[in-house]
DNA sequence: GTATGTATTTAGCCTAGCTAAACGAATATA
DNA sequence: TATATTCGTTTAGCTAGGCTAAATACATAC
């Protein structure tokens, strides 16, 4: 099948693109404490919080106990704030600290020093190319990985929404 | 500056796209020992091969001792055969096995078989769009991540030419 | 023939992923 | 009301894959 060949090869090449993308961003975030799991778990609090740890993991789409290794990483190095919920004992509502706020703009801003001689040398058309596939890249990813399996499918953008419905 | 904050956009949300989107692919590869490291060494091997360990290194942005191990689980798993050097008794030439071919063609597969529902969804606008930001974002990390430092620009492309001037 | 350089490996550390299972709180049910 | 189940989080313990420093072994230059 032709399209079939075209998608293996537009995978494969995008796998390898992001591959290559986080070894050489890895550097400059972790520079400032800010590894890569941090960084994006990290800008949801920022972005989307407050949100609870289960709610992040989900966003992250990593398991939980990996999500709250990572905000005890977090907390004990003052980017986020845990908070009990008032009516449900189980839950943990996180907040990002000014630090937290701060830092996460602060390697935003260090990520795009590190490549922005690189995307400077681009012309606008392959700028644009990047920005949008970035989105289109979002949007798809952003979908159930197997709407087959009954798994909600969760994005950065509906944790306040679904939380939100909690009593 | 106004070119500054369009760059910033741009390195942000493809960092958070290659982080969201590794993630997804994860599954799929180590579904058959198939790591996302070993993927892209491997393809590394089979594609641009016989190559060193070093020169491997180099073109993933890993270190050596970090390549030392991956392709040690790699000819644990019968992916990779190592051949000392017959002029260069420090030399170690990796070459791909029957099988690490096989592997590597079959993780090619299944990784386009988890996006593919997703990609066909796409317009064929979209997916040309895709097809040509991973051209744009490999040309882009290839090039040397800071030109003033002296490091050498290493390319999985150029593996083969730099060790041909070997003697 | 000694010194220096180069390719790889060893040792040891860290982060970040996972599953299984424990724990405490909330909720449903008999 | 008592009990069972479900839910959110954490603990424990494993693995892979990143790093630096230092050891090793070979090649080369003086």
């Amino acid at each position: 099948m032709q399209i079939s060949d075209v998608n293996q090869s537009i995978a494969n090449r995008l796998h390898s693109a992001a591959i290559h993308l986080l070894r050489r961003l890895r550097k400059q975030d972790e520079a400032m404490g800010l590894s890569q799991a941090r960084a994006s778990a990290l800008s949801v609090v920022v972005f989307g919080g407050p949100v609870t740890i289960g709610d992040l993991a989900h966003a992250e789409h990593v398991s939980a106990p990996t999500m709250t290794r990572l905000v005890i990483g977090m907390e004990r190095d003052g980017l986020v704030r845990r908070e009990r919920d008032a009516r449900d004992g189980r839950i943990v509502w996180l907040k990002p600290t000014t630090k937290g706020t701060r830092i996460l703009h602060e390697g935003r801003r260090r990520r795009v020093a590190a490549l922005a001689e690189q995307l400077a040398t681009l012309t606008e058309r392959d700028r644009q190319t990047l920005a949008s596939a970035s989105q289109i890249l979002e949007r798809l990813l952003r979908a159930a990985p197997r709407p087959a399996t009954g798994e909600r499918p969760v994005s950065t953008t509906d944790v306040r929404s679904r939380r939100a419905t909690r009593r």
